[in-house]
DNA sequence: TCAGTTCATGGAAGGGCTTCCATGAACAAA
DNA sequence: TTTGTTCATGGAAGCCCTTCCATGAACTGA
């Protein structure tokens, strides 16, 4: 009987972490002195510091960086919140997000969305329990709700490639793209453009669409709602998907005569599928259809797709850099960011005749 | 003078966080009973509860998520380290890992590698500050020092599409999956079967070699050095990469007549690379050459390229469980598991003729 | 009625750090 | 010598929880 309450004493042996005291013991000083050497503070000498730092690696002892965010009242931690089914896109931005916090010694959280419909229940997760100093929501549009949520949290929140009157965020300016976009077409002489677009609820789709009809428009261009196809949501990703893009195409294919010379097609991925219906039906890109996309996602390069490269890294940086920011100082003032994009021309538009490859 | 002593007073508003001590005094208990009706523990009466759920949601009262880690002496977060760059075969499988550790109120920090050369910093960071219960490590290849450190750290490792005799591993049947490839290619009647591959000195690389040799040999076919190509690591992720499969394809193609009727490529995106340098040479597929890869990423659908997928969903949850069981019991014996990729047949390899989309 | 049991409750201890205040040694200036 | 000043140091308090132990109310059965 005693013996089996022996037997189960509580700490089960794993616990034997050294901790600041046993550092402190070793060495013969206090905590405060550990700690002082350990955090390359002030009002500690020299020797003392080395002496302790030896006893430390040779105990092996390592911090409890959970002790240190408790104490610190910081958790050096930021969150992202990625919608992942979308497209690679995310990849790339969460690569260089990652690489500009590691820089700051930030850790990163990731919080995939896979559903649209249970997107709060992240955020509500993300906001819960105070577990980060700031957070990052990529390409996902805000109901009032919780937008107001995210804008009296206690942490600080930038929507990047998204974007909200509440809320800082960075996004590319989809528009001025578009029309660049399209007017790289005209000057190539297109005349009858058409357009593949994602569902006109998402907010790129809404811009990029803008940008088209004003390039159009200023160059006295008619807009033929028969070459302009928005594919609906349903196949996922706001219509922003390569299968999508394929069956587009398919139903321009069918005008025939009607066809357009040219399309401006506002996610590379659509371009993707689009391109397969082309080759399909036997058309020959560019020389039958021109085509302009939008991401420049990785893929773009291997097939030739001119497309409005996306500055992925410089959104990164400058997302972290007004987080980190807002985290220290909650500055006043609104913060709404439009980056450029721009065009890398390729062999898809026509306007070269050799293969492009474009370094990455 | 003293003005200025009283306005830097330390506490800089912020700070005014709800804690378990002041829900207590609003409902008039002690800090225990309201820790109990948050964790929903026994030995407390509904009545008491709701009263306090009440007051606590009225206080908008979150617990520290920190604290409670340190009170919990768990933190409830894994770390996971990904080669970023190498290429989007990461991402689903990312996801795949994200939605598991969801289920089971995990977080997930992300450590991404840019270069293999500070991969160790990285690990260094990862194993320092225990601020994880468990890590997982993706497709990178450990020293013996490293791999010697993982084994003896406070927290479970286990590495996912690598393997170390020393640690917990989940790997694709590499081998097994090229033999069936090139079989596939083998029963469609081919007899001069080449082979694009990566750099030797990566696992999969080596493996992948073996398991054509081992077809070839099987079926009694010769194996020509000529028509394989093993791409040097110089273009990045060990050779398997979009460049290096265009280059090593452009060398094949050299051969003229020598040219092999199908080819196993070792990686999708190698695969891509080669069939760029195919077009532009006019040669067709299948016709000219016949093609099979290997990884089945996203893309490959779209371009209609027969690969051996590998089950990176059935691979993840089963790394996830793997990792939770030994944070809660560090169990004995060893545990390398081999997952068998599938064939998926498109249009590359010439067994179809029509298109073939594979939904995903 | 009384000992025995169950269970809701309060609150101290503990998790491992940082930080602030007090202390006293060493040194400088008068 | 005395009075300051500077600075390394020790350690209590504090960060915000969980958990365990002690308490006493309520109930049970004899």
């Amino acid at each position: 009987m005693p013996q089996g309450k022996i037997a189960l004493n509580k700490k089960q042996g794993p616990d034997l972490a050294v901790t600041i005291y046993d550092v402190a013991r070793a060495a013969g000083v206090g905590i405060g002195t550990v700690s002082r050497a350990m955090n390359n503070a002030n009002h500690i000498h020299p020797d003392t510091r080395k002496r302790i730092m030896e006893i430390a690696s040779q105990l092996n002892y390592q911090p409890n960086g959970v002790a240190q965010r408790l104490a610190r009242r910081k958790t050096f931690t930021i969150a992202s919140v990625v919608p992942f089914f979308f497209n690679y896109f995310y990849l790339d931005l969460l690569k260089y997000i990652q690489n500009e916090l590691g820089h700051c010694h930030y850790d990163l959280f990731v919080y995939s969305i896979d559903r649209f419909d249970n997107m709060n229940q992240v955020f509500d997760r993300v906001l819960a329990e105070r577990k980060t100093d700031g957070i990052l929501i990529l390409s996902l549009e805000l109901g009032a709700d919780y937008a107001e949520k995210f804008r009296h949290a206690k942490v600080p929140v930038v929507l990047v490639d998204a974007t909200h009157a509440q809320l800082d965020s960075i996004v590319i300016a989809n528009r001025k793209g578009a029309l660049v976009a399209t007017e790289h077409l005209i000057h190539l002489g297109h005349r009858r453009i058409g357009m593949i677009n994602g569902d006109l609820n998402s907010f790129p789709a809404r811009s990029r669409l803008q940008g088209f009809h004003e390039a159009m428009q200023h160059h006295g261009l008619e807009l033929d709602p028969i070459v302009m196809r928005m594919c609906d949501a349903q196949t996922g990703a706001h219509g922003f998907n390569e299968q999508a893009g394929y069956l587009a195409m398919q139903e321009l294919l069918a005008l025939k005569s009607a066809l357009p010379t040219a399309l401006f097609i506002a996610a590379d991925v659509q371009a993707v599928g689009a391109m397969r219906a082309i080759h399909e039906a036997r058309l020959r890109i560019p020389d039958d259809i021109a085509i302009v996309g939008f991401d420049d996602i990785d893929f773009s390069k291997y097939i030739g797709l001119t497309t409005m490269k996306q500055p992925l890294q410089e959104m990164a940086r400058l997302a972290v850099q007004r987080l980190l920011l807002c985290m220290e100082c909650r500055p006043d003032g609104d913060f709404h960011l439009e980056l450029n994009p721009k065009l890398v021309v390729r062999q898809t538009c026509g306007a070269k005749k050799q293969p492009v490859i474009v370094s990455v």
